[in-house]
DNA sequence: GGTCGGATCATCT
DNA sequence: GATGATCCGACCG
């Protein structure tokens, strides 16, 4: 199998800054997971910051606390927090800042790299195979293409079964930036970021 | 192309 | 009892 993560994988200090600059700098990176053998590869080319209590978006708002579901927000900068959405998806964050002060980001959209039919097999639901273009157009498809599951909640990024890997760095000039999708509060904060000449955005986003 | 409603459940009021 | 950091299929044009 490919893939060294403790080669490789982008270091703790890496998340260890504000939510809003770990998300630029998260685009162009690499998720890579190795679920039952199976390696899959994802170039990350959208992301939302949730920066912290003063952010009313946030999980970890400072109305809502400290609870059972954000508990990993809370902790050290580098681990990931899953969560269930709607009931039925799961989410991917990378969690920032410092341990203690709950921000993150999620991870809204990833260009197929490697392990495709892979997949195409996990993101098949009653007979219908997805086109590529939609194997990982958003932070619920994601999540079941590349198998990540609330099992991985705390994980830290840097070892199997996943971890992020740096890549290519993409342009300022290839970079946008608008207001994140799908919340009610905050709806105005400008802290989605996407690689401008994706074609792997998620619908919310394609413009 | 766009819009709408259902699924489904942990979390919080 | 209401609310989501969503997705999908149906339907309309």
């Amino acid at each position: 199998m490919s893939g060294t993560p403790q080669r490789l994988a982008l270091p703790a200090a890496f998340f260890a800054r504000g939510a809003e600059v770990v998300a630029r700098g998260l685009l162009g990176c690499t998720i890579v997971t190795a679920s039952g053998g199976e390696l899959t590869r994802g170039r990350i080319v959208e992301t939302e910051a949730y920066i912290g209590p003063q952010d009313p978006a946030s999980h970890a708002a400072e109305r809502i606390g400290r609870t059972a579901r954000n508990a990993s927000m809370f902790g050290p900068p580098g681990i990931a927090y899953v969560y269930r959405s709607y009931g039925v998806h799961w989410c991917l964050n990378a969690v920032t800042g410092h341990h203690e002060f709950p921000a993150a980001v999620l991870i809204r959209a990833l260009e197929p790299v490697a392990g495709i039919d892979v997949m195409r097999r996990r993101r098949t639901w009653q007979g219908r195979v997805p086109s590529d273009r939609d194997l990982c157009s958003g932070p619920g498809r994601l999540t079941a293409a590349l198998a990540i599951n609330g099992a991985l909640d705390g994980h830290p990024l840097d070892r199997q079964p996943l971890w992020i890997e740096a890549g290519e760095e993409v342009a300022d000039a290839d970079v946008a930036y608008g207001p994140r999708i799908g919340i009610t509060r905050a709806a105005d904060w400008p802290l989605r970021f996407c690689v401008r000449s994706s074609r792997w955005l998620s619908r919310a986003a394609r413009w």
